[in-house]
DNA sequence: CCCTCTGTTGAGCACGTTCTCACTCGCGCA
DNA sequence: TGCGCGAGTGAGAACGTGCTCAACAGAGGG
């Protein structure tokens, strides 16, 4: 009866153990010459590398993670990577993350103070390097105080809770909104809309997202400083592209109807266009449509969108480094990175000072 | 002078055992009682939980998987979720992992193959219990074999390598373009076109991609069957939204221009509207469009376009629940799910049957 | 009184790695 | 010969957890 050979590669991966014993050294050794520190003669080395090829040996992080106290992984806990521009926050994020050799575990939170929470803990359980969020609620918001107390690195991208002793990369919501509604009413325009962000909490928190509340305060201050008021009917309250549509159809179908729309995001902005297209008005000739965030579909539409462009992917990447910068140096002074928005205009704003 | 208190909450996290020694148990009992195993007193349980609430305890996830043998963390090695196809995918993916306990790195590859050889090394030196994989390649797929091999638990989504050995969950491509294509044919078009693929190997790989290949496909042989030849510039090799847009902007200007164009996904079908534009020419009276995958887009756009929808964000989920069906029971049967798409017709296309 | 059974507890091993410490060996120099 | 020195090596601690094993106390039955 034939002897059973064993397996060359054991189905649940060989340990520094195996290739030390396969290249005949002892444990310390192979992990020098695998970890490249301390001295090992040619000789070994060699040895060492082969048996860890032959075993397809692969180092275990989690061992790893248990000695050196670092996980090598970042967290990022925001909305939802589906939503356009978190996807692109997420894609700068793992990039700058990645090319410092950290990899990026993502938890959507839907905007859900309790997802939040459960999220917080479990990355913390899971003892990341740091974490990048993008609040959900300003309101409820000890979890996070509590997490940057115990010393987790944290970093607020988008939007950012007041008070809390983060990094912030946001960009320049406040004057980008007032800036742009500056514009449209530099070319006539006064009766212009934007529908706000509504608070759902289900949770009875608030849900104020810092944001969505600075672009509206800047187009709110534009308008009153050039002595427009803002209908309450201009303003109303709503919760993704579907609600956003009917709100906005409302107000298009009354007497009273704006010359001009502005969508505080990407999905306000295509419940405008829905609600414009229903009530079968004509861009920008009936109605003029401005919009936040400058996504793939802007240029498709007719007339293409003019917008603020905001740089998600810078968003992340800027993340990334300054929570790579804070791991490194806890003591830091925090930061507050504002980056710029780009004013796109292309054709979908009417210009009233002309005739016809 | 006054003694230094001791932070009451250190800033390094506590460990059981600090727990433990608040409690005036050993380590043991406190396990226990966090753990909720075996049998504890009940003065015991109220103490330990009084001293971890005081110490801020958090379990260390780390520690957890070295005795355990499990992360609960899965990887995902996709093109680039700021694609929105891909960032559904992942929406889904971490769903269904996250209702079964498993959190997901994430991790892009922008179709390299060099970049998913890397990614698929770090997720496996960092012990997830499972991987998702679009592969890059239908050519370079080793170290996809060799991951199976070694038996790390694998699900393809979207596309898959023919040969590994794998659970697969894609949608049916080859039958969906075929389908389209033949609808179109029935109404009446002979010349359409459908920009295919373009494999750029700059690491000499093919990087072949069976879920594009089948489209084509499908689209090709819904041709032939009718009859009707595709000229080689109705195929031109393109890659990414501008080269698309350059290409049929060619075969838009050219005298045999097609009256139909076939997006074979949701960048193709960008530059594809974007050359239209480019040209002058009038959806659907002049060319014709439709696409693969239905984007947010694509009902705002005029006329709104019709698409072969595919369950992007199901594809995510299925795949979650595929995987976490091979970590559990590694030896069944590998299973392939097919997933339905649905034609949506708008009215992008015209019918060339009816006059008018 | 002794024995058994049950509830509760603590000691200690294992996971796989990084890294410190001590040891050996060969060589050069006084 | 004796000593120091450096290269190379192995033993072993530490990280924090889950879990097994043995011990111990108290209650209850014979």
């Amino acid at each position: 009866m034939l002897p059973v050979v064993q397996a060359s590669v054991p189905a649940q991966g060989s340990s520094i153990f195996d290739v030390a014993r396969e290249a005949g050294v002892s444990r310390a050794t192979a992990a020098r010459a695998l970890g490249g520190y301390g001295s090992v003669s040619e000789e070994a080395r060699r040895r060492v590398e082969a048996a860890a090829e032959k075993l397809g040996y692969s180092v275990n992080s989690v061992a790893r993670s248990m000695v050196t106290g670092q996980t090598m992984t970042l967290g990022a806990l925001i909305a939802d990577v589906s939503n356009p521009f978190f996807a692109r926050v997420i894609r700068g994020f793992t990039d700058g993350a990645r090319s410092a050799g950290y990899d990026v575990v993502l938890v959507n939170t839907d905007e859900t103070v309790d997802s939040e929470i459960h999220g917080l803990k479990v990355l913390t359980e899971k003892r990341v390097d740091g974490i990048l969020v993008a609040p959900a609620s300003e309101e409820a918001s000890e979890h996070l105080a509590s997490a940057v107390d115990h010393g987790q690195a944290l970093v607020q991208v988008d939007r950012f809770v007041p008070g809390l002793d983060t990094d912030v990369v946001v960009v320049n919501n406040y004057e980008s909104g007032y800036q742009a509604v500056k514009r449209v009413i530099a070319i006539g325009h006064t009766r212009i809309a934007a529908p706000l962000q509504r608070t759902r909490g289900h949770d009875g928190h608030a849900n104020l997202i810092s944001s969505m509340l600075e672009r509206h305060q800047g187009y709110r201050d534009a308008m009153a400083e050039a002595g427009l008021t803002v209908p309450s009917a201009y303003t109303p309250p709503a919760h993704g592209r579907s609600e956003v549509r009917t709100a906005v159809a409302g107000m298009l179908n009354s007497a009273d109807r704006p010359t001009a729309v502005f969508g505080l995001d990407d999905s306000f902005t295509l419940g405008i266009i829905d609600a414009v297209y229903g009530c079968d008005l004509v861009v920008p000739d009936q109605v003029s449509i401005f919009g936040f965030d400058d996504t793939e579909w802007t240029t498709v539409v007719r007339p293409p969108l003019s917008v603020i462009a905001q740089p998600a992917y810078d968003l992340g990447t800027c993340a990334a480094q300054a929570l790579l910068h804070r791991i490194h140096a806890p003591d830091a002074p925090r930061q507050t990175h504002v980056l710029p928005t780009t004013w796109i205009e292309r054709g979908s704003i009417r210009d009233l000072t002309r005739t016809g």
